[in-house]
DNA sequence: CTGCATCCGCCTCGATACTG
DNA sequence: CAGTATCGAGGCGGATGCAG
């Protein structure tokens, strides 16, 4: 392991968090953390490129950190978020919404996971546009389902399927993101196919609008 | 410079956004453009032991992603913020106010700047938990002059004087981070003489929830 | 078979020297 | 003052090996 671990000697906020989680893999290892208990192959698998030493160095000072923990899981150990972890969640969320700005079109050596949508979800939904709102969506993305649940002007994200939600939403990993990033319009991928619902035909505006999704009147920008 | 960046090459808003500015150093130079535009050289000495090359690298990177610009400004040229910097505004606060918790007392080998507390503020104040309230707390930590102003339940924080402040707030960058911290409690650092104050007296209670403050009864934690 | 530890080549980082 | 050039050290990425 490191002897003489790289930190910034300053004395703020910033700069602290930065020496925690700051270093390269580790947001991402809290990002999967975040969407629930997850094994040490589990994350392999789902942070191609990262080296089993890097995930293991990496696991090992979160857990330190009290951002994850380790705990028996049946067969073998599973890796959870710690206190500290789930206080992360706000700054996962903003650096998200601000990324997925950058994204442009998916390239062919890019990886998707459906539960990743659930991530985008929670950080493009913003329920003050709508506060007198009370419903649930439901969406299906690959073969990951949760649902979005919005009332008196907060929103919360959860896995599974909505007890009674007025819309339904199915589609892939790669056109949500799309969708998300602006590379595609909720209606064109409607339109064509790409995007399948049902419900309320109304909803879809109003769950747009809490997604702060419009469609794109111009061309389509790739990079 | 680099020929073959290094990136994560997963199609998602977090690793879109720490592709950007996940790297080292690149979240404090955006943090030092957030505090008003800066020239090449007063970077340097803010960021003590990120080496000539890197600051110039970083700069550009950041100029290419419309994160920061370069400028003219009399003397030589400057940076500021660009219009995608200004949206990691809330990206820095969210990490500032996470990492806080995590810094103990200061070590002797930590650099300390007064503009630093002007972020710690924005990422400590929350005004909901006043909603009523509408007033005005100016700061001055080592040179540095600001002003908190409350109002309709958000703040806003600003460099120089307060026009109107109901309370004035003297001391310096390392008490104030270290308030910040939970090191040491805003009232004990008052006892000390740490912290001086001018101004209504009971103001300082309503500041102090504003931000987040409370006193430590038990023993004070050095890590 | 899962969950790491070790080893090695390469690229980023950090420091210094140097130039417009 | 504002960077560029260079070079050693170390973090990173990939392959392999081993223990429970």
């Amino acid at each position: 392991m490191r002897v003489h671990e790289r930190n910034y000697r300053q004395y703020c906020g910033l700069a602290a968090g930065l020496d925690a989680v700051g270093e390269r893999w580790t947001l991402l290892v809290v990002r999967e953390l975040l969407l629930g208990p997850r094994r040490y192959n589990e994350l392999l698998a789902d942070l191609p490129g990262i080296g089993t030493n890097l995930l293991a160095d990496r696991l090992k000072k979160l857990c330190a950190l009290g951002v994850a923990e380790r705990f028996d899981s049946g067969a073998g150990h599973a890796y959870r978020l710690g206190p500290r972890g789930a206080e992360l969640r706000p700054t996962v969320l903003a650096l998200s919404k601000w990324g997925v700005g950058l994204l442009g079109e998916p390239s062919a050596d890019m990886v998707t996971r459906p539960h990743w949508a659930l991530l985008a979800v929670q950080a493009m939904a913003d329920a003050s546009v709508l506060p007198e709102l009370c419903e649930s969506y439901e969406f299906q993305v690959d073969d990951e389902i949760f649902h979005l649940t919005v009332a008196g002007g907060t929103v919360s994200v959860q896995r599974g399927p909505a007890a009674h939600a007025v819309l339904r939403i199915h589609t892939d990993a790669t056109t949500f993101i799309r969708i998300g990033a602006g590379a595609l319009g909720p209606f064109e991928a409607l339109a064509t196919g790409m995007l399948t619902m049902s419900g309320e035909r109304d909803a879809v505006l109003r769950c747009a609008g809490i997604l702060g999704l419009r469609d794109r009147s111009g061309s389509p920008e790739a990079r």
